[in-house]
DNA sequence: GATCAATTTGACCAACTGGTCAAAGCCACG
DNA sequence: CGTGGCTTTGACCAGTTGGTCAAATTGATC
C-alpha cells in the first residue's frame, strides 16, 4: 500500500482557513460524508477493512472512487472515522449505568440495552469485533483511553453493590466482560446463531434467556 | 482475483494414481503440508483471508511461495483445509458431553473444555471467528451438515435433564450459545480482555467466574 | 551411480487496488 | 449572468498479489 502525503483538499476541507477551526461543513459535504459513511460500515463490517474495497464502497455510496477520495483523504481515513464514531455510541450503554439506581435493574437493563444495540446496530458490532480480532490495531489506544477508565469506574459501583450486599458477589470485570460477549454474540455470530435456530427467531429467546440468566446470578 | 483451473500438480499428489484412491503422502509431502498449515493458520488467524497474503505464509512457512502453490493448489485450498480440520476438533467438547453423566457436571466441564480451548488453541478460534463474521462464505454448508445436528442432539439430551428436574429449566440453545460466547471471548477478545483487565491473568477469573456462573444458573 | 519422479525456485504475468491529477461541471453570490 | 471556488470524474499510475512455468535440484529405487 503506498502512503503518500496527506491529501491537500481534504485539509482544505478540515482545517481551512484558520487552522484549528474546521470551517463549518457545506450541505453537500455532510451529505456526502454521511452517504459514504453508511456504505463503509455496510462493506467493512461484511469484509473486515483489508477485505474492502474502496471501488466497492464507492458503489454501495453511488459515488466515484475520486469522490470518495475527495471526501476521505484515504481509505484508512474512511475506517478511523468510523470507529471513531462507533466506539462512542458503543460505550452509551455502559455509561448510563446508574449507581442510584437499583443494582440488579440496572444491570439487568444494562445488559438490555446492549442486546438492543446488537439487534439494531449489528453492522457496528461486527464492525467492532473484526478490528478487536485483528488484535485492534487502529483502536488500542481508545481501548486505554476511553474504554479502561470507564469500565474501572463502573465496577467500582459494582463492587460497592456487592460490599453493600444489594447483588451477588461475583469477579466485577468478569460480569461486564460476559455482558459484552452475550450480547455482542447475536450480532457477530448471527448466521451460525441462526442456522442452528433454524427459522426461530433469535432475540426472542435471547432476551428471555439473558434476563434470566442475570437475575439468577445476581440475586443475593 | 483470478480463478483458473486446479493445478495438475496438486491433483497428481491427492488422485494419482487410481483416482479415487489418493496415494499415501511421502514424508516430505506431510511434513511440508503441516508445516504449511501452521503457517497458514498463523497468518490467517491474525489477519483474515483476505488480509492474509500467499508471500507472508511462505514467508511464515519459510518455503517459498510457489512452493506452497505446490502442495496447495491455491490460498483459497489452505484455508479449506484449516477450517474442515478446524471444526471437528471445534466439536470435540460437545460430542463428549455424557447423556449417562451427571447432568450439571456435565455441562459444567462442557464449558471448561471449551474455555481450555479458547487457552490453547486461540488461534483457532480467531479463524473460525473471522469465518462466521464473514457471513460463514466458506462453512455454511458444513454448519448445517455437521454442527447442527449435533447441536439438536445434544440439546435433546439437555431437554430431558431439564424435564427430569436435575437441572433448571432454561432455553437449551440459547444455553449452548452462551457457552460458546462466554468461553470464545477471551480467545476472539483477547487484546480488549486484557487491555481491561490490565495485567490480571484473564483465564483463571474467567474459569471462576463461569463455574459459579453455570452452577448458579443450572443448579434445579 | 543411473534413472525417473518428486521437489524447489527465480523470473514472470495479469488482475486488482489505493491513490493521483487535470480538466470539466456545478453552485452560490455579487 | 459572470466569477471563483466547490464538486465530480475519466484516465491513469505504481505497488501488490495470486498464480504460472520452465528449468534446476534432490530423493528414492534398482
Amino acid at each position: 500500500m503506498p502512503v503518500r502525503a496527506a491529501n491537500d483538499r481534504f485539509l482544505r476541507i478540515y482545517r481551512e482557513p484558520h487552522v484549528n477551526q474546521p470551517r463549518a461543513l457545506t450541505r453537500i459535504q455532510k451529505r456526502n460524508r454521511a452517504t459514504i459513511l453508511e456504505a463503509a460500515l455496510e462493506v467493512f463490517s461484511s469484509s473486515g477493512f483489508r477485505g474492502a474495497t474502496v471501488d466497492q464502497i464507492a458503489a454501495a455510496a453511488g459515488l466515484s472512487k475520486p469522490n470518495l477520495l475527495y471526501y476521505f483523504p484515504s481509505k484508512e481515513a474512511m475506517h478511523a472515522a468510523l470507529l471513531e464514531r462507533l466506539l462512542d455510541t458503543w460505550l452509551d450503554p455502559l455509561r448510563a449505568l446508574d449507581a442510584n439506581g437499583d443494582p440488579l435493574e440496572e444491570l439487568v437493563a444494562y445488559m438490555h440495552r446492549k442486546l438492543e444495540m446488537s439487534r439494531d446496530y449489528p453492522r457496528e458490532s461486527r464492525l467492532f469485533a473484526n478490528e478487536i480480532l485483528q488484535g485492534a490495531p487502529r483502536i488500542l489506544d481508545a481501548l486505554s483511553d476511553e474504554l479502561k477508565p470507564l469500565v474501572d469506574e463502573k465496577v467500582k459501583v459494582i463492587q460497592s453493590w456487592m460490599d453493600a450486599g444489594k447483588i451477588a458477589p461475583v469477579h466485577p470485570y468478569h460480569l461486564i466482560f460476559s455482558i459484552w460477549s452475550l450480547t455482542q454474540h447475536y450480532a457477530d455470530f448471527d448466521v451460525q446463531v441462526r442456522t442452528v435456530l433454524d427459522g426461530e427467531d433469535p432475540m426472542d429467546g435471547a432476551s428471555q434467556f439473558l434476563d434470566h440468566l442475570y437475575r439468577r446470578l445476581l440475586t443475593p
